[in-house]
DNA sequence: TCATAAATCACCCAATGGGGTATGTTGCTT
DNA sequence: AAGCAACATACCCCATTGGGTGATTTATGA
Protein backbone atom coordinates (compact mmCIF):
# COMPACT_ATOMS: atom_id res chain seq x y z
CA UNK A 1 0.00 0.00 0.00
CA UNK A 2 1.44 3.53 -0.94
CA UNK A 3 1.79 6.08 1.80
CA UNK A 4 -0.84 8.91 1.10
CA UNK A 5 1.16 12.22 1.20
CA UNK A 6 0.39 15.84 1.25
CA UNK A 7 2.07 18.62 0.77
CA UNK A 8 1.84 22.29 1.98
CA UNK A 9 4.54 24.49 0.76
CA UNK A 10 3.78 28.09 -0.67
CA UNK A 11 6.78 27.48 -3.12
CA UNK A 12 5.40 26.91 -6.54
CA UNK A 13 8.79 25.02 -7.74
CA UNK A 14 9.70 22.98 -4.78
CA UNK A 15 6.10 22.00 -4.39
CA UNK A 16 5.60 20.71 -7.97
CA UNK A 17 9.11 19.14 -7.28
CA UNK A 18 7.99 17.49 -4.48
CA UNK A 19 5.25 16.33 -5.94
CA UNK A 20 6.89 14.75 -8.95
CA UNK A 21 9.33 12.79 -6.93
CA UNK A 22 6.64 11.25 -4.52
CA UNK A 23 4.92 10.16 -7.78
CA UNK A 24 7.68 9.08 -9.17
CA UNK A 25 8.63 6.92 -6.11
CA UNK A 26 7.19 3.12 -5.84
CA UNK A 27 5.85 3.62 -2.66
CA UNK A 28 4.55 6.74 -2.35
CA UNK A 29 1.78 8.76 -3.43
CA UNK A 30 1.22 12.72 -3.52
CA UNK A 31 -2.44 12.84 -3.01
CA UNK A 32 -2.32 16.49 -2.95
CA UNK A 33 -0.35 19.61 -3.28
CA UNK A 34 -1.67 23.35 -1.61
CA UNK A 35 0.05 26.77 -1.63
CA UNK A 36 -1.30 27.35 2.13
CA UNK A 37 -2.76 26.35 5.16
CA UNK A 38 -5.89 28.69 4.72
CA UNK A 39 -8.84 25.99 3.53
CA UNK A 40 -6.30 23.08 5.25
CA UNK A 41 -9.57 21.30 6.99
CA UNK A 42 -11.09 20.79 2.98
CA UNK A 43 -7.71 20.05 1.97
CA UNK A 44 -7.07 17.29 4.24
CA UNK A 45 -10.49 16.00 3.85
CA UNK A 46 -9.87 15.56 0.03
CA UNK A 47 -6.70 14.37 0.06
CA UNK A 48 -6.70 11.94 3.11
CA UNK A 49 -2.91 11.82 3.63
CA UNK A 50 -0.93 9.43 6.11
CA UNK A 51 1.94 12.15 6.25
CA UNK A 52 1.68 16.08 5.84
CA UNK A 53 4.68 17.50 4.39
CA UNK A 54 4.53 20.79 5.71
CA UNK A 55 6.34 24.08 5.13
CA UNK A 56 6.82 26.27 8.20
CA UNK A 57 6.98 29.34 6.82
CA UNK A 58 4.09 29.98 5.00
CA UNK A 59 1.58 32.77 3.97
CA UNK A 60 -1.21 33.29 5.37
CA UNK A 61 -1.82 30.64 8.50
CA UNK A 62 1.61 29.91 9.64
CA UNK A 63 2.79 25.71 8.83
CA UNK A 64 2.89 25.99 12.88
CA UNK A 65 -0.75 27.02 13.28
CA UNK A 66 -2.27 24.43 10.44
CA UNK A 67 0.22 21.78 12.52
CA UNK A 68 -1.82 21.97 15.66
CA UNK A 69 -4.70 22.19 14.00
CA UNK A 70 -4.24 19.36 12.23
CA UNK A 71 -2.95 17.54 15.30
CA UNK A 72 -6.57 18.70 17.29
CA UNK A 73 -8.41 17.32 14.14
CA UNK A 74 -6.68 14.11 12.69
CA UNK A 75 -4.75 12.84 15.52
CA UNK A 76 -3.73 9.97 13.20
CA UNK A 77 -2.26 11.83 10.83
CA UNK A 78 1.99 12.22 10.66
CA UNK A 79 3.02 15.61 10.09
CA UNK A 80 6.58 16.15 8.56
CA UNK A 81 7.88 19.74 9.10
CA UNK A 82 10.23 21.04 6.73
CA UNK A 83 11.89 24.62 6.63
CA UNK A 84 15.05 25.87 4.86
CA UNK A 85 16.28 26.98 8.10
CA UNK A 86 17.70 26.19 10.97
CA UNK A 87 15.89 28.05 13.06
CA UNK A 88 15.55 26.16 16.55
CA UNK A 89 12.76 28.46 18.13
CA UNK A 90 10.34 27.50 15.49
CA UNK A 91 11.69 24.00 15.65
CA UNK A 92 10.56 23.45 18.78
CA UNK A 93 7.52 25.69 18.54
CA UNK A 94 6.68 22.97 15.35
CA UNK A 95 7.38 19.55 17.64
CA UNK A 96 5.14 21.29 20.63
CA UNK A 97 2.48 21.67 18.13
CA UNK A 98 2.30 18.21 17.43
CA UNK A 99 5.04 17.62 14.38
CA UNK A 100 6.96 14.28 14.71
CA UNK A 101 9.73 15.07 12.78
CA UNK A 102 11.30 17.75 10.73
CA UNK A 103 13.52 18.06 8.13
CA UNK A 104 15.26 20.54 5.99
CA UNK A 105 14.89 21.52 2.75
CA UNK A 106 18.33 21.20 1.05
CA UNK A 107 18.14 17.87 2.35
CA UNK A 108 18.19 15.33 -0.98
CA UNK A 109 15.28 13.70 -1.85
CA UNK A 110 16.05 10.42 -0.69
CA UNK A 111 16.46 11.62 2.96
CA UNK A 112 12.53 13.26 2.25
CA UNK A 113 11.73 9.68 1.72
CA UNK A 114 13.47 7.92 4.29
CA UNK A 115 11.74 10.50 6.62
CA UNK A 116 8.12 10.15 4.53
CA UNK A 117 8.46 6.49 5.71
CA UNK A 118 10.14 7.12 8.85
CA UNK A 119 7.00 9.18 10.11
CA UNK A 120 4.86 7.12 8.94
CA UNK A 121 6.18 4.09 10.73
CA UNK A 122 5.89 5.69 14.24
CA UNK A 123 9.32 7.66 13.63
CA UNK A 124 10.49 10.77 14.65
CA UNK A 125 13.36 12.33 11.85
CA UNK A 126 15.40 14.52 12.87
CA UNK A 127 18.37 16.43 10.64
CA UNK A 128 22.06 15.76 12.55
CA UNK A 129 21.70 19.50 13.02
CA UNK A 130 18.37 19.39 14.61
CA UNK A 131 19.50 16.49 16.89
CA UNK A 132 22.62 18.14 17.89
CA UNK A 133 20.55 21.10 18.90
CA UNK A 134 18.33 19.39 21.08
CA UNK A 135 21.26 17.24 22.53
CA UNK A 136 22.76 21.11 23.12
CA UNK A 137 19.97 21.32 25.47
CA UNK A 138 21.08 17.95 27.35
CA UNK A 139 25.01 19.13 27.39
CA UNK A 140 24.53 22.29 28.57
CA UNK A 141 22.31 21.67 31.23
CA UNK A 142 20.22 24.08 30.83
CA UNK A 143 17.22 21.66 31.36
CA UNK A 144 16.29 19.38 33.99
CA UNK A 145 14.94 15.79 32.74
CA UNK A 146 11.55 14.91 33.84
CA UNK A 147 10.46 11.15 34.45
CA UNK A 148 7.17 10.91 32.50
CA UNK A 149 4.27 9.55 33.37
CA UNK A 150 3.58 8.21 36.81
CA UNK A 151 3.70 11.58 39.02
CA UNK A 152 0.43 10.73 40.56
CA UNK A 153 1.21 9.54 44.07
CA UNK A 154 -2.02 10.28 45.64
CA UNK A 155 -0.16 12.34 48.35
CA UNK A 156 -3.14 14.14 50.45
CA UNK A 157 -3.31 18.09 50.46
CA UNK A 158 -1.47 18.53 53.93
CA UNK A 159 0.87 16.34 52.84
CA UNK A 160 1.77 17.97 49.68
CA UNK A 161 2.36 21.23 51.85
CA UNK A 162 4.47 19.99 54.31
CA UNK A 163 6.48 18.68 51.54
CA UNK A 164 6.60 21.62 49.94
CA UNK A 165 7.97 23.33 53.25
CA UNK A 166 10.51 20.55 52.46
CA UNK A 167 11.79 21.57 49.61
CA UNK A 168 11.91 24.87 50.82
CA UNK A 169 14.75 23.55 53.55
CA UNK A 170 12.91 23.93 56.68
CA UNK A 171 13.62 21.28 59.27
CA UNK A 172 11.12 19.72 60.56
CA UNK A 173 10.85 22.12 63.77
CA UNK A 174 10.14 25.15 61.45
CA UNK A 175 7.99 23.17 59.34
CA UNK A 176 5.78 22.66 62.72
CA UNK A 177 5.80 26.46 63.68
CA UNK A 178 4.75 26.82 59.77
CA UNK A 179 2.24 24.28 59.46
CA UNK A 180 0.85 25.08 62.84
CA UNK A 181 1.08 21.80 64.28
CA UNK A 182 3.52 19.73 66.74
CA UNK A 183 6.46 18.43 65.70
CA UNK A 184 5.87 14.86 65.92
CA UNK A 185 2.91 15.36 63.65
CA UNK A 186 5.12 16.94 61.16
CA UNK A 187 7.44 13.59 61.58
CA UNK A 188 3.89 11.13 61.17
CA UNK A 189 3.14 13.05 57.81
CA UNK A 190 6.83 13.04 56.36
CA UNK A 191 6.89 9.00 57.02
CA UNK A 192 3.38 9.20 55.11
CA UNK A 193 4.89 11.32 52.50
CA UNK A 194 8.07 8.78 52.56
CA UNK A 195 6.45 5.48 51.96
CA UNK A 196 3.59 7.12 48.89
CA UNK A 197 6.95 8.46 46.97
CA UNK A 198 8.96 5.09 48.09
CA UNK A 199 11.59 6.96 49.29
CA UNK A 200 13.77 6.69 52.48
CA UNK A 201 15.06 10.28 53.01
CA UNK A 202 14.63 13.70 53.36
CA UNK A 203 16.73 14.44 49.76
CA UNK A 204 15.86 11.99 48.16
CA UNK A 205 11.96 12.95 48.40
CA UNK A 206 13.06 16.45 47.84
CA UNK A 207 14.81 15.27 44.34
CA UNK A 208 11.56 13.70 43.51
CA UNK A 209 9.61 16.60 44.24
CA UNK A 210 11.11 19.13 42.48
CA UNK A 211 12.05 16.42 39.44
CA UNK A 212 8.36 15.53 39.24
CA UNK A 213 6.56 19.28 39.59
CA UNK A 214 5.18 17.59 42.99
CA UNK A 215 4.79 20.06 46.14
CA UNK B 1 43.31 13.21 6.84
CA UNK B 2 42.24 10.15 8.69
CA UNK B 3 39.75 9.90 11.31
CA UNK B 4 41.23 8.89 14.71
CA UNK B 5 39.19 6.67 16.35
CA UNK B 6 39.71 4.71 19.52
CA UNK B 7 36.86 2.17 20.60
CA UNK B 8 35.65 1.46 24.31
CA UNK B 9 34.33 -1.90 24.38
CA UNK B 10 34.58 -5.27 26.82
CA UNK B 11 33.82 -7.87 24.05
CA UNK B 12 37.03 -8.41 22.16
CA UNK B 13 35.00 -10.02 19.21
CA UNK B 14 33.65 -7.27 18.92
CA UNK B 15 36.17 -4.75 19.22
CA UNK B 16 38.67 -6.84 17.24
CA UNK B 17 36.02 -6.45 14.54
CA UNK B 18 35.21 -3.39 14.71
CA UNK B 19 39.25 -2.62 14.44
CA UNK B 20 39.20 -4.08 11.58
CA UNK B 21 36.92 -2.72 10.01
CA UNK B 22 37.87 0.68 10.78
CA UNK B 23 41.74 0.34 9.74
CA UNK B 24 40.06 -1.43 6.61
CA UNK B 25 38.37 1.80 5.45
CA UNK B 26 39.65 4.18 3.64
CA UNK B 27 39.94 7.62 5.56
CA UNK B 28 39.36 5.78 9.00
CA UNK B 29 42.04 4.86 11.71
CA UNK B 30 41.55 2.83 14.34
CA UNK B 31 44.20 4.51 17.42
CA UNK B 32 43.25 2.85 20.18
CA UNK B 33 40.92 -0.76 21.30
CA UNK B 34 40.33 -1.12 24.75
CA UNK B 35 38.36 -3.64 27.06
CA UNK B 36 37.45 -1.25 29.73
CA UNK B 37 37.41 2.35 31.22
CA UNK B 38 39.97 2.00 33.82
CA UNK B 39 42.21 3.94 32.76
CA UNK B 40 40.52 6.21 30.15
CA UNK B 41 43.11 9.15 30.68
CA UNK B 42 45.73 7.35 29.49
CA UNK B 43 43.91 5.62 27.16
CA UNK B 44 43.03 8.87 25.54
CA UNK B 45 46.13 10.49 25.60
CA UNK B 46 47.91 7.66 23.64
CA UNK B 47 45.65 7.25 21.01
CA UNK B 48 44.65 10.62 20.91
CA UNK B 49 41.40 9.94 18.95
CA UNK B 50 38.85 12.63 17.56
CA UNK B 51 35.69 10.13 17.99
CA UNK B 52 35.16 7.59 20.89
CA UNK B 53 33.45 4.50 20.03
CA UNK B 54 32.32 3.89 23.61
CA UNK B 55 30.30 0.53 24.89
CA UNK B 56 27.65 1.98 27.38
CA UNK B 57 27.58 -1.38 29.09
CA UNK B 58 31.29 -1.99 30.35
CA UNK B 59 32.62 -3.86 33.39
CA UNK B 60 33.97 -1.74 35.98
CA UNK B 61 33.74 2.02 34.97
CA UNK B 62 30.25 2.35 33.14
CA UNK B 63 30.70 3.90 29.56
CA UNK B 64 28.60 6.30 31.17
CA UNK B 65 30.45 7.76 33.29
CA UNK B 66 34.00 7.34 31.29
CA UNK B 67 31.95 9.41 28.93
CA UNK B 68 31.55 12.05 31.26
CA UNK B 69 35.12 12.24 32.26
CA UNK B 70 36.43 12.21 28.69
CA UNK B 71 33.80 15.19 27.66
CA UNK B 72 35.22 17.19 30.62
CA UNK B 73 38.62 16.41 30.34
CA UNK B 74 39.16 16.69 26.48
CA UNK B 75 35.75 18.57 25.36
CA UNK B 76 37.06 18.36 21.77
CA UNK B 77 36.30 14.56 21.38
CA UNK B 78 33.43 13.63 20.12
CA UNK B 79 31.85 10.64 21.69
CA UNK B 80 29.50 8.00 19.92
CA UNK B 81 27.84 5.94 22.55
CA UNK B 82 26.99 1.71 21.02
CA UNK B 83 24.61 -0.47 22.63
CA UNK B 84 23.20 -3.69 22.07
CA UNK B 85 19.71 -2.52 24.17
CA UNK B 86 17.70 0.37 22.89
CA UNK B 87 17.29 1.30 26.45
CA UNK B 88 15.87 4.84 26.61
CA UNK B 89 17.32 5.66 30.07
CA UNK B 90 20.82 4.82 29.83
CA UNK B 91 20.50 6.28 26.40
CA UNK B 92 19.82 9.68 27.70
CA UNK B 93 21.94 9.72 30.58
CA UNK B 94 24.97 9.20 28.07
CA UNK B 95 23.59 12.21 26.25
CA UNK B 96 23.54 14.38 29.03
CA UNK B 97 26.79 13.20 29.99
CA UNK B 98 28.19 14.62 26.78
CA UNK B 99 27.79 11.45 24.30
CA UNK B 100 26.98 13.19 20.71
CA UNK B 101 25.10 10.61 19.50
CA UNK B 102 24.35 7.15 19.39
CA UNK B 103 24.36 3.54 17.58
CA UNK B 104 22.68 -0.06 17.87
CA UNK B 105 25.33 -2.71 17.98
CA UNK B 106 22.99 -4.94 15.23
CA UNK B 107 23.47 -2.02 12.94
CA UNK B 108 25.31 -3.11 9.96
CA UNK B 109 29.03 -1.54 9.52
CA UNK B 110 28.47 1.45 6.87
CA UNK B 111 26.27 2.46 9.26
CA UNK B 112 28.86 2.53 12.18
CA UNK B 113 31.25 4.18 9.20
CA UNK B 114 28.37 6.54 8.74
CA UNK B 115 27.89 7.30 12.26
CA UNK B 116 31.36 7.73 13.25
CA UNK B 117 31.77 10.72 9.87
CA UNK B 118 29.01 12.67 11.45
CA UNK B 119 30.02 12.87 15.06
CA UNK B 120 33.04 13.54 13.47
CA UNK B 121 31.89 16.91 11.56
CA UNK B 122 29.81 17.88 14.07
CA UNK B 123 26.13 16.07 13.70
CA UNK B 124 24.44 14.04 16.07
CA UNK B 125 23.21 10.50 14.55
CA UNK B 126 20.54 9.35 17.00
CA UNK B 127 17.89 6.64 15.94
CA UNK B 128 14.08 7.04 15.09
CA UNK B 129 13.38 5.81 18.37
CA UNK B 130 15.52 7.88 20.61
CA UNK B 131 14.96 10.82 18.72
CA UNK B 132 11.04 10.28 19.05
CA UNK B 133 11.23 10.13 22.71
CA UNK B 134 13.11 13.14 22.61
CA UNK B 135 11.04 14.87 21.10
CA UNK B 136 8.16 13.74 23.37
CA UNK B 137 9.61 15.39 26.37
CA UNK B 138 10.08 18.76 24.83
CA UNK B 139 6.43 18.61 23.45
CA UNK B 140 5.12 16.71 26.81
CA UNK B 141 6.67 20.26 28.50
CA UNK B 142 8.91 17.35 30.54
CA UNK B 143 10.87 19.51 30.21
CA UNK B 144 12.19 23.02 33.06
CA UNK B 145 14.17 25.44 31.59
CA UNK B 146 16.63 26.64 34.20
CA UNK B 147 17.49 30.57 34.29
CA UNK B 148 21.33 30.86 33.27
CA UNK B 149 23.58 32.80 35.87
CA UNK B 150 25.60 32.66 38.87
CA UNK B 151 26.17 28.53 39.45
CA UNK B 152 29.36 29.22 39.39
CA UNK B 153 30.31 27.93 43.10
CA UNK B 154 33.83 26.83 42.35
CA UNK B 155 33.30 23.44 43.10
CA UNK B 156 36.39 21.09 42.34
CA UNK B 157 35.99 18.00 40.43
CA UNK B 158 36.12 15.54 43.09
CA UNK B 159 33.10 17.94 44.75
CA UNK B 160 31.46 17.91 41.97
CA UNK B 161 31.25 14.12 41.57
CA UNK B 162 30.37 13.39 45.69
CA UNK B 163 27.49 16.07 45.11
CA UNK B 164 26.60 13.85 42.02
CA UNK B 165 26.19 11.09 44.44
CA UNK B 166 24.78 12.80 46.54
CA UNK B 167 22.04 14.04 43.89
CA UNK B 168 21.22 9.88 43.07
CA UNK B 169 20.48 9.75 46.66
CA UNK B 170 23.36 6.96 48.08
CA UNK B 171 24.36 7.85 51.90
CA UNK B 172 27.56 8.77 53.27
CA UNK B 173 28.97 5.21 53.51
CA UNK B 174 27.49 4.40 49.67
CA UNK B 175 29.68 7.21 48.05
CA UNK B 176 32.75 6.09 50.35
CA UNK B 177 32.41 2.82 48.71
CA UNK B 178 31.14 4.50 45.05
CA UNK B 179 34.40 6.87 45.41
CA UNK B 180 36.97 4.46 47.20
CA UNK B 181 37.44 7.20 49.95
CA UNK B 182 36.87 6.85 53.41
CA UNK B 183 33.77 7.73 55.36
CA UNK B 184 35.12 10.56 57.05
CA UNK B 185 36.83 11.87 53.78
CA UNK B 186 33.62 12.08 52.50
CA UNK B 187 32.24 14.09 55.16
CA UNK B 188 34.86 16.33 54.89
CA UNK B 189 34.75 16.94 51.00
CA UNK B 190 30.46 17.58 52.00
CA UNK B 191 31.28 20.26 54.87
CA UNK B 192 33.26 21.81 51.82
CA UNK B 193 30.56 21.68 49.53
CA UNK B 194 27.73 23.69 52.06
CA UNK B 195 30.29 26.40 52.39
CA UNK B 196 30.34 26.59 48.85
CA UNK B 197 26.88 26.53 48.35
CA UNK B 198 25.73 28.38 51.23
CA UNK B 199 23.40 25.23 52.69
CA UNK B 200 23.56 23.62 55.28
CA UNK B 201 21.92 20.25 54.31
CA UNK B 202 22.02 17.31 52.13
CA UNK B 203 18.53 18.26 51.06
CA UNK B 204 19.58 21.90 50.06
CA UNK B 205 22.60 20.69 48.32
CA UNK B 206 20.42 18.61 46.39
CA UNK B 207 18.28 21.00 45.09
CA UNK B 208 20.40 23.02 44.37
CA UNK B 209 22.75 20.77 42.31
CA UNK B 210 19.68 19.44 40.51
CA UNK B 211 17.73 23.29 39.76
CA UNK B 212 21.49 25.18 38.93
CA UNK B 213 22.63 21.99 37.06
CA UNK B 214 25.65 21.51 39.11
CA UNK B 215 27.19 18.01 39.82
C1' DT C 1 60.73 28.60 48.67
C1' DC C 2 56.48 29.53 50.61
C1' DA C 3 51.67 29.76 50.16
C1' DT C 4 47.60 27.74 48.65
C1' DA C 5 44.20 24.53 47.26
C1' DA C 6 42.78 19.96 46.74
C1' DA C 7 42.29 15.54 48.45
C1' DT C 8 42.76 12.36 52.01
C1' DC C 9 41.84 10.61 56.89
C1' DA C 10 40.38 10.92 61.93
C1' DC C 11 37.90 11.94 66.33
C1' DC C 12 34.39 14.32 69.14
C1' DC C 13 29.81 15.94 70.06
C1' DA C 14 25.33 17.37 69.35
C1' DA C 15 21.43 17.92 66.29
C1' DT C 16 18.48 15.93 63.08
C1' DG C 17 16.20 12.44 60.84
C1' DG C 18 13.90 7.79 60.08
C1' DG C 19 11.11 3.64 61.66
C1' DG C 20 8.02 1.63 64.66
C1' DT C 21 3.98 1.72 67.43
C1' DA C 22 0.10 3.72 69.68
C1' DT C 23 -3.96 6.80 70.44
C1' DG C 24 -7.40 10.14 69.43
C1' DT C 25 -10.47 13.28 66.57
C1' DT C 26 -12.76 14.57 62.58
C1' DG C 27 -15.72 13.98 58.50
C1' DC C 28 -17.19 11.41 54.67
C1' DT C 29 -19.04 7.18 52.60
C1' DT C 30 -21.25 2.86 52.47
C1' DA D 1 -23.65 2.54 62.56
C1' DA D 2 -19.47 1.04 60.96
C1' DG D 3 -15.52 1.77 58.12
C1' DC D 4 -12.13 4.59 56.26
C1' DA D 5 -8.85 8.21 55.25
C1' DA D 6 -6.90 12.35 56.67
C1' DC D 7 -5.12 14.79 60.37
C1' DA D 8 -3.19 15.22 64.78
C1' DT D 9 -0.22 13.92 68.88
C1' DA D 10 3.20 11.24 71.62
C1' DC D 11 7.11 8.17 72.85
C1' DC D 12 11.12 4.98 72.03
C1' DC D 13 15.44 3.69 69.70
C1' DC D 14 19.27 4.31 66.98
C1' DA D 15 21.19 5.62 62.37
C1' DT D 16 22.61 9.51 59.95
C1' DT D 17 24.10 13.91 59.48
C1' DG D 18 26.40 18.48 60.49
C1' DG D 19 30.08 21.23 62.67
C1' DG D 20 34.47 21.81 64.69
C1' DT D 21 39.33 20.89 64.91
C1' DG D 22 43.47 18.93 63.34
C1' DA D 23 46.56 16.36 60.35
C1' DT D 24 49.23 14.60 55.98
C1' DT D 25 50.27 14.52 51.07
C1' DT D 26 50.52 16.34 46.57
C1' DA D 27 50.48 19.64 43.15
C1' DT D 28 50.45 24.31 41.49
C1' DG D 29 51.75 28.76 41.24
C1' DA D 30 53.47 33.29 43.23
Amino acid sequence: MDIRVAIFEDNKLVRDALQAILNGTQGYDCTGAFADGNQWEQSIQRSKPDVVLMDIEMPGLSGIEVTRHICETFPEIRILIQTAFNDSDKIFQALSAGASGYILKNDPPHKYLDAITEVYNGGAPISASVAKKLLGFFSNKNVVLVAPGNTDYQLSDREKELLRLMVEGHNYKDIADKAFISYETVRTHVKHIYKKLHVASRSEAVMKAIQQGLS
